[in-house]
DNA sequence: ATGAAAGCGCTAACAA
DNA sequence: TTGTTAGCGCTTTCAT
């Protein structure tokens, strides 16, 4: 073998190892290392220079003992190859940038991993936790302990604070909406969670009772709200379940879908299949994500403000982190309304 | 004002206290934490409990200090917004995550930041930088010292690690396929950065010199490439520079753009002009993002293969924290092919 | 302008 | 099973 000639040391530099070179005390490489006053010029080149040499940066751990470091967030994400984490993602790390927080992402949407696997991963690693961590909200706030969790999306309130969004009031302004263009034969599409039905689907089919039990039974039969399960949601088994669902449905008119992941797919699928949308059947998603008014039809969408929630996240964090928010409060447990964004799909 | 009774300290509570608190010596409280054998089960239980009730987490940084940490990697990213950029980061997540890796991300498409603001607030936080620095690499790389950066899409190598991508053959499978399809008058959409043209409008424009180049010029004289600039690489601003462009070059009949999201607003744009596509007018995209397929007419595109992009990053990056690849070397610095995905669109 | 000492909170090694 | 000792690498006093 080779006699390996500069090879880098296993272990990296330290303060000492520069102090040395330099021949200078540790203190003099602390203030040329952050520029600090009371330096000569010189001296403060030549231990840079040493530092250079030697490949040396500060240890962040030592750093951070000693000055109490800067706030670091942990950012829990199921997926982000859905351009709704994403879109969240990008708001939550502008808001958190402009506090000067760092935040660490972990998407567990890979090899089977569930929230509490990128809890785990990250409670010892930051001051705080911003995620979609579903039913693992309990789990996660307890391996937290005394540090802030946001939970997203849970609706069953936990002990710790929440952004719940409000799919009561979108099923009614989705469903209002669809019948009184005509729609009588409305599906929801949902997609399949750990438990049951989402609480997406389970608040399209309250507002479905509440409007048809208005109506009143003796009026011409309308189907109850419908909901059909695709096992992911992903554009692909969107699109094969809609096609799935015109077999066992054909009167179908209207789809509501899960999100507007799936419903780009379900416009895939109902137009392979030969309909036409929305002439022939109405398809509404729900997210607000960009991509929806990229789609042929644009996607009419139940939008919700992602920048807003994001905004809304850090907001609830910070207050947590300076006490200026209680958990038991309603600071602490927000709801976001969506709203429908009429395009062409419905 | 209440007397607020039991508000949170300040200070948190370190090992010491819960030890006190506990009555035990502060490395039982760390073996008891830690779930590490050679302690009694009451005994931890009770650690547990003070622990809890004082609200106590192991500091990350002393931890850190005396263990040697995981290593973090600093993920630089320009426009989450832009599903290519959330695609390539869930993969680089995925791997790292798998190497046990930490992965701060810095998405510095807001506020007017740049690459290099991004790599100043990562480097004294980060092991490692992973990120598309564009023209910031040589900063970037001084300002990281000794400690890796891998950038992407750089193609001026750089005193660092790099991914490139092949534009010089993506571009010629995209004109060779559209000549073959008879395509005559082939425009490019590029989006305008810092410097002039895009490395794949160049590309663009080399590929096309030399096609027309062997053709000869005495054949009919085909416009060489031409090349137009939209302001900036969004969706919407792509779809006003594609109207802009049928006004200026009509018989235009071929669109190669210069990502995906630029290249669905095309499609949107020229749909809205009346045009049909591809039977009019030819549309090819660049990346292979998920969206892709999504449009209508499905996108035809010079695919890169996002994973692999993200799994080439982290192992180049693994290999220079082991020291198994020298920065010199060649498996510092990858070319990635970009492949044409023929879809509808073209 | 520079150096010496102290200590941040934790865990590894060793004792008891 | 538990406690004691000794640092990890850095920055903050305080001295020179």
């Amino acid at each position: 073998m080779s006699p390996q000639p500069e090879r880098q040391p296993r272990k990296p530099a330290t303060i000492l190892d520069v102090a040395a070179a330099a021949g200078v005390s540790r203190q003099t490489v602390t203030r040329a290392m952050n520029a600090m006053p009371g330096i000569k010029a010189s001296t403060m080149e030549r231990v840079l220079q040493a530092a250079h040499e030697l490949g040396y940066a500060p240890s962040r751990f030592a750093r951070g003992l000693v000055q109490g470091s800067e706030v670091s967030v942990g950012l829990a994400i199921p997926d982000l190859e859905n351009p709704y984490f994403p879109a969240f993602a990008s708001s939550v790390v502008e808001h958190a940038t402009a506090r000067g927080w760092h935040v660490v992402v972990d998407d567990f949407g890979h090899g089977g991993r569930t929230a509490m696997d990128a809890v785990e991963r990250l409670a010892p690693q930051v001051d705080a936790i911003i995620g979609y961590v579903g039913e693992d909200a309990d789990g996660a706030a307890h391996l937290m302990g005394r540090r802030p969790l946001v939970a997203l999306d849970n609706a069953v309130q936990p002990a710790c604070a929440s952004i719940d969004f409000d799919y009561h009031h979108a099923a009614a302004e989705a469903i209002h909406y669809l019948r009184a263009s005509g729609r009588r034969r409305i599906v929801y599409l949902d997609a399949s969670g750990r438990g049951g039905l989402s609480n997406r689907a389970k608040a399209f089919q309250d507002v479905m009772s509440e409007v048809l039990g208005k109506i009143g039974s003796s009026v011409s039969r309308e189907p109850t709200g419908h909901v059909v399960v695709a096992p992911r949601d992903s554009a692909a088994v969107a699109a094969h379940a809609a096609q799935e669902l015109l077999l066992s449905r054909p009167d179908t008119d209207a789809i509501v879908v899960f999100n507007d992941l799936m419903a780009a797919g379900v416009l895939k699928g109902l137009t392979a299949a030969g309909l036409r949308v929305p002439a022939d059947i109405a398809v509404v998603g729900m997210d607000g994500i960009p991509l929806g008014e990229l789609l042929t039809p644009a996607l009419t969408t139940l939008a919700l403000d992602l920048r807003e929630v994001g905004r809304t996240a850090v907001e609830v964090l910070a207050g947590l982190l300076a006490g200026d928010i209680e958990l038991g409060g309603r600071a602490a447990h927000r709801i976001i309304r969506p709203t429908l964004r009429v395009r062409e799909s419905a």
